[in-house]
RNA sequence: GGCGACGUAGCCAAGUGGCAAGGCAAGGGUCUGCAAAACCCUUAUGCGGCGGUUCGAAUCCGCCCGUCGCCUCCA
């Protein structure tokens, strides 16, 4: 079927082409580093790595650039109220978003640009659409006349006649048109500036995204990702400068938008101050969880975000990461290939997508039938990424994954061991990384500590033999101090029929010296 | 006022003309020395409301109610 995606500027989902064969550019909209990354900026980052992982899925080779806001009003404003200079303390912002994005695992971004690193792009973007007519100069300022971009509105599917200038913010006189918008600002005293045509100054907010994601992916490029919250203005104004400054349309083929975070059913944003610092959510949950609750609705829905929501999605997380690790290694270890096939298969209710005869409505729900666990498998990640084709339908993609799961569990309840697993561990292993669960479901717990894993694997052994050997006298005194004492230092054990697993507990609560 | 999303179980959430996915929570059972984990069972004759189209509607159309976003801070 191929990859579809909903385009704001068409309103509708299509079949993604992208400009060159086999090769996927893609921009999205960083932060403006003036406070601490939240929930919010982790949605497109989460949404735009995943359609980054499942287009090289599907054969494309991608090429993610995406920028930071580094100089702007409100930067300067925080670094006069802080009394630092505006660079350090959007340096300071910076480093919080990259180490957000580590630990989420957001690592295929190819690229990250900067304004203050793009001041002779900008300039040079500003002066062409000064040539070509497109911008005029007042004072020091220069504008970007709307009147002068026939289709301007275009992508927020707005007129020029409906929108209500100077609603929220007083007309500037000086412009020709309410809409127009600063491409260039002159330097008031003491603002860092750089030195252009018409003065020294700094860019106006939305050149710069035109002028870099033009310089590094070109004109025409893939897709360009963002906030909802950003179609209008940014990303019209993108749309007008970057069309009016090539002449040639259209600059981006496919404008992906995610819908808001909300609290309380409001739109959690840094204006309001109902922001959560993701800081601290990384801290409490492992990256995967977090992952796990962006995914968890689709990204052109709105998402509430609360405190007992992420626990809720962590709790789903620690489901899909204890059947990966159950399946790798089953206690018992290899059972004898005596009935093995009969261990695998697993009874199912959902209809085979064949068998239906053409034309004719199925009366009844199918009886219950057994599949062998490897078709399960298969069928599941089909859906799985078949869901994906759908416009990065995750939440839909995530019900196969639990359906694997189920399966796979029920298969392991009923003996099989990791050899007959194997297929359907492959699965979920691929699945989940598609989506990037698996960070920090592994070591979690274990790194956090900070001890050595592999001595803390030692001695954690060392003392799950001692409590079977307690066990296998009947002193459960002993057996319960040794799994009480375990659970206080973050280990929970699995008692099976075939003999003890265990595993890092996924509450970080529990782990001491989890927090610094 | 204009433009645009959205409303599915106690909660979260897929599904866009033909059997209402999945998760969390809750209850019952299996397993267990007791637990935990895992497994099995149960929980929407109904998808905001009212009309309409259709053999058939959560899905298409109309009206209404409600929530959210944008209309130069914003991811």
């Amino acid at each position: 079927m191929g990859v579809r995606l909903f385009d704001t500027l068409q309103g509708a989902v299509r079949p993604f082409d992208s400009r060159e064969p086999g090769v996927a550019r893609m921009y999205t909209c960083g932060p403006t580093v003036y406070n601490f990354t939240h929930i919010g900026h982790l949605r497109p980052a989460v949404v735009a790595d995943v359609l980054a992982r499942h287009l090289s899925l599907r054969g494309y080779r991608v090429t993610w650039v995406t920028n930071f806001t580094d100089i702007d009003d409100k930067i300067i404003a925080r670094a006069q109220e802080e009394g630092e200079a505006p660079a350090a303390l959007a340096q300071r912002y910076i480093d919080d978003y990259l180490e957000n994005l580590a630990a989420l695992g957001i690592d295929r971004i190819e690229r990250f640009v900067r304004v203050t690193d793009h001041m002779p792009d900008i300039v040079d973007m500003i002066g062409r659409l000064v040539a070509g007519g497109f911008a005029y100069q007042v004072d020091g300022d220069v504008y970007f006349a709307v009147e002068a971009k026939a289709d301007y509105g275009k992508l927020s599917g707005r007129t020029l006649g409906e929108m209500r200038a100077g609603a929220r913010v007083e007309v500037d006189p000086r412009k020709r048109h309410p809409m127009d918008f600063a491409l260039w600002k002159a330097a008031k005293p003491g603002e860092p500036s750089w030195p252009s045509p018409w003065g020294a100054g700094r860019p106006g907010w939305h050149i710069e995204c035109s002028a870099m994601s033009l310089r590094y992916l070109g004109n025409g490029f893939d897709i360009h990702g963002g906030g909802a919250d950003l179609i209008f203005p940014h990303h019209e104004n993108e749309v007008a400068q970057a069309e009016a400054a090539t002449g040639v349309g259209p600059f981006v083929r496919f404008w992906v938008h995610n819908a808001m975070v909300e609290v309380d059913r409001e739109k959690m944003s840094k204006s309001l101050g109902n922001f959560v610092p993701l800081r601290d959510l990384v801290a409490a949950h492992p990256g995967g969880a977090l992952r796990f609750f962006v995914l968890s609705t689709h990204y052109r829905k709105p998402l509430q975000y609360s405190a007992s929501a992420i626990d809720e999605a962590q709790r789903a997380w620690t489901r899909l990461v204890q059947a990966r690790a159950a399946w790798l290694e089953p206690p018992g270890g290899r059972r004898g290939a005596a009935g093995a096939a009969d261990l695998v298969r697993v009874e199912t209710v959902r209809a085979t997508d064949a068998g239906e005869p053409a034309g004719e409505w199925p009366s009844a729900a199918p009886a219950r039938q057994a599949r062998p666990l490897p078709d399960v498998a298969s069928a599941a990640e089909q859906g799985f990424l078949d869901a994906l084709d759908d416009d990065l339908n995750t939440a839909g993609a995530l019900g196969h994954l639990f359906e694997l799961v189920r399966a796979g569990n029920a298969a392991l309840a009923a003996g099989a061991d990791s050899v007959q697993l194997a297929d359907a561990r492959g699965a979920l292993e691929r699945c989940g990384e598609v989506l990037g669960l698996w960070v920090g479901a592994d070591t979690a717990a274990g790194a956090r500590a900070g001890r050595p894993s592999d001595l803390a694997d030692r001695l954690i052994r060392l003392l799950v033999d001692l409590r079977a050997e307690a066990r296998s006298y009947r002193d459960w005194t002993t057996a319960d101090r040794i799994r009480d004492g375990l659970a206080e230092a973050g280990v929970s054990l699995d008692d099976t029929p075939s003999g003890t697993r265990w595993r890092w507990s996924e509450a970080p609560d529990a782990v001491p010296g989890a927090r610094p």
